[in-house]
DNA sequence: TAGATTGTTAATCGATTAACAATC
DNA sequence: TAGATTGTTAATCGATTAACAATC
């Protein structure tokens, strides 16, 4: 376990939590109840070493020869992610990237609840995805009020993203992920991450250069 | 420039590689010619220093007191990632996400054609998605090769992943992009990339927590 | 020319890995 | 107990930043 109360806990380390989690529960779901960190570490690709380090840092203790317990571990990931309390989001844009987002419920099984879907075509507005009707944007602050809303998504057009972006942390937002393929910037103590499938794409496509060429 | 022929660029590297690339775009939309090092790194976040370093991994050198040459760079980075010529993809599973991504037209302006969306439900094959209609997953080999299929997109569920991973793998793809919450693994010299969402959200609410203590 | 910006080297910073005593 | 696995320190490795001569 260690310094639960100190933090400053590098950005590398949180981007395995999330793999450390779905990895715990899979191994918890073919019955594992504890999970070692080579074990860990194999599945991943990882070193034990980084794993263990990385574990170090949560309010948690494995156990010697046995390893971590899996459904401890799995918790405390969760608590540490902010995934317990679950957070409430919001979609901005109502395309197909919106419209699927909307959707896709595996999000709700890992504590993350979208509470409205907005965009500013009045063609849009009205229309209903799944449980929900889309909004107009306008509504936007109204609806962050009310719903106490945590995360919001952008799924609108790169040349929008910025200009969204801004009205989200207007209206009270702290977390922003967006999905356009651009860059965007937010003022402290507001947060972004990128989920760029585009991003991804290049990367990917790059990477197969380099693997071709070693 | 410098070392054209000397490889083993830095994944951090080829990371920030697809950034340049939009923020490029973007300031040739605005009429700029040239870019310098500082203002891509005020738009993104880095420090000139490192664009800099970056670029200086590719064959191609800006210009002392004006910076690089916007429509240069653009094609240099494209060419780099290995765009230009066009990577075809294939989408495998047709839910909600996949047909989203089928019908997200964004990537082939970046240089990504999606020839096929496959899905092993019965129920869903002989779809019209857009431009494509849903085939059966077991007539992925045969589309593979009749296609040239560099790059399959992962979209079917977490428990689902890696055996489609490595249908892919088997029939010949050598570059996957998961999207499924859930870490897969392929044999050299294929290359996975992942642009899970609920990975990025979790990294967002970890953020968010930090943030809010800092 | 004078000044701005590159390319590159060297210094710093941070993250990963190795190693091993502690321990269950 | 003996052996496996943790937690943590120290060493290594790699990535970022600073600095500055070269140059257009």
């Amino acid at each position: 376990m260690s310094k639960p109360g100190e933090r400053k806990i590098p950005r590398s380390v949180i981007g395995r939590f999330p793999q450390y989690l779905w990895e715990t529960q899979e191994l918890r779901d073919e019955g594992q109840e504890w999970v070692s960190s080579q074990a860990l570490a194999d599945a991943l690709g990882f070193t034990s070493s980084t794993v263990r380090q990385d574990l170090s840092h949560l309010d948690f203790s494995g156990v010697a020869k046995r390893g971590y317990e899996a459904a401890k571990l799995q918790q405390v990931l969760s608590e540490f992610l902010g995934l317990d309390a679950g957070r409430r989001a919001v979609i901005m844009g109502a395309g197909n990237l919106g419209r699927a987002l909307a959707q896709h419920n595996a999000f709700a099984r890992q504590g993350f609840v979208i509470r409205a879907i907005f965009d500013n075509n009045p063609k849009l507005v009205g229309r209903k995805i799944g449980q929900l009707v889309v909004q107009d944007a306008r509504d936007l602050e109204a609806a962050v009020r009310s719903e106490k809303i945590d995360i919001g998504m952008i799924a609108v057009p790169a040349q929008a993203a910025q200009a969204v972006a801004d009205s989200l942390v207007a209206a009270g937002v702290r977390g922003i992920l967006n999905l356009a393929p651009t860059n965007i910037r937010v003022p402290k103590p507001a947060v972004v991450r990128n989920a760029r499938i585009s991003a991804g794409l290049m990367e990917l496509s790059g990477a197969m250069k380099m693997a071709s060429q070693a």
